[in-house]
DNA sequence: ACGCTTGCCTAAATCTATTAGGTAAATTAT
DNA sequence: ATAATTTACCTAATAGATTTAGGCAAGCGT
């Protein structure tokens, strides 16, 4: 009987696979054993269970997206950068949709620290270099970017702009816009929070 | 043999709680006949099953959420509005983890048209009418805040800011505040999208 | 060719989802 | 009040997913 060659590398590939194709939530152990040809108990020689599975293909996603973004990065600064970065963000998205689902998989601390979470982090420090802020701004502005990029993916993804005009393209470019703007003309702190 | 007064309401309810309790996707049908006492396949009786059960919760609370969106909507305007409504969204999701999960439950187009979706955009709109922007820009900015406010609070429910100084509260509140003075000045478009 | 490791197997237990059909409780009609 | 009807909850059964235990043979090193 011939051995199917199943390794856990294989396996969390063809797991992203079919995240993109069936959803990350209807990612399980039997379709992926059914994908190989292989019976079920196969898998547990090479993942501890359903969970594993699950994290694994979320570190896979986040490093493969942090290689993308990194490639995005290089050799761009400024606006530039910034729409590459977060275009990256959004393309990998549509493209993955499963995939981008798996990066939200939430991780216990210590996966998460060992993870390209923390690549991202840095990448998104290095994108706001161009525009010189100073901490704790910087931090606040990091957090912004973040919260945008996953924000607007996340609800474009969910069909959250499809059905009105202007087209999601249009806005996306707007905002992208908005966002340089803002942060090369970032306000200073208002020490009253209330009205003026 | 006393019956257990089950409704589609109060499971729709407690299958809430147990999302709090568990996480969104760990609600499942014989999760909540245990909770009731009572034997799985009495559920299909109100239910129409697991997805149904998802579905029910998800527009409870959307609803719900609506409805505390717009009670603090009521009376404010401009910058004072903003951080009523964004507070709302960050509350809810802080202490209803599982409910804030729900309201991102994929629906179809149908159902999302008859929800509580539609408030939350109208409530959008009059957010903005204090900016006094024209359109597509108030569209954009309509998804601009939308992003800005889910992806904040979704980041932040994953422990994305947990482990870093400052802490999140101070990033939230300064972002509430850069928002505000973006939607006061808010940028005229460039016609030309490169670098200037 | 020899044994040893290990990749994939069968078998079995447990859990969830769902359907079909039954019984008793609640409701309505007489 | 009692009969008729509706319905809330039940038992039973099927099917798929997860996971563990233990077996055999393929491919490795010697």
């Amino acid at each position: 009987m011939a051995r199917a060659g199943l390794t856990a590398e294989r396996l969390t590939r063809a797991g992203a696979e079919l995240a993109d194709e069936v959803g990350f939530d209807e990612v399980t152990v039997s379709a992926l054993a059914r994908r190989f040809d292989v019976k079920v108990a196969s898998l547990y020689s090479h993942l501890k269970g359903s969970h594993d599975l699950k994290v694994r293909i979320a570190l896979f996603a986040l490093g493969e997206l942090a290689d993308l973004a990194a490639a995005a990065l290089a050799g761009r600064a400024g606006r530039d950068a910034l729409t590459a970065f977060a275009d990256v963000y959004r393309d990998y998205a549509t493209e993955h949709p499963g995939r981008y689902a798996a990066t939200q998989f939430r991780l216990d601390p210590e996966t998460a620290m060992a993870s390209a979470g923390v690549r991202h982090a840095q990448m998104n420090r290095a994108l706001l270099r161009a525009y010189d802020l100073a901490e704790p701004d910087q931090t606040h502005a990091v957090r912004l970017l973040g919260s945008v990029f996953h924000g607007y993916v996340s609800l474009e993804l969910n069909g959250g702009f499809s059905h009105s005009a202007p087209g999601s393209q249009e806005s996306w470019e707007r905002i992208l816009d908005i966002l340089d703007a803002l942060l090369r003309q970032w306000p200073a702190a208002s020490s009253h929070p209330g009205n003026e």
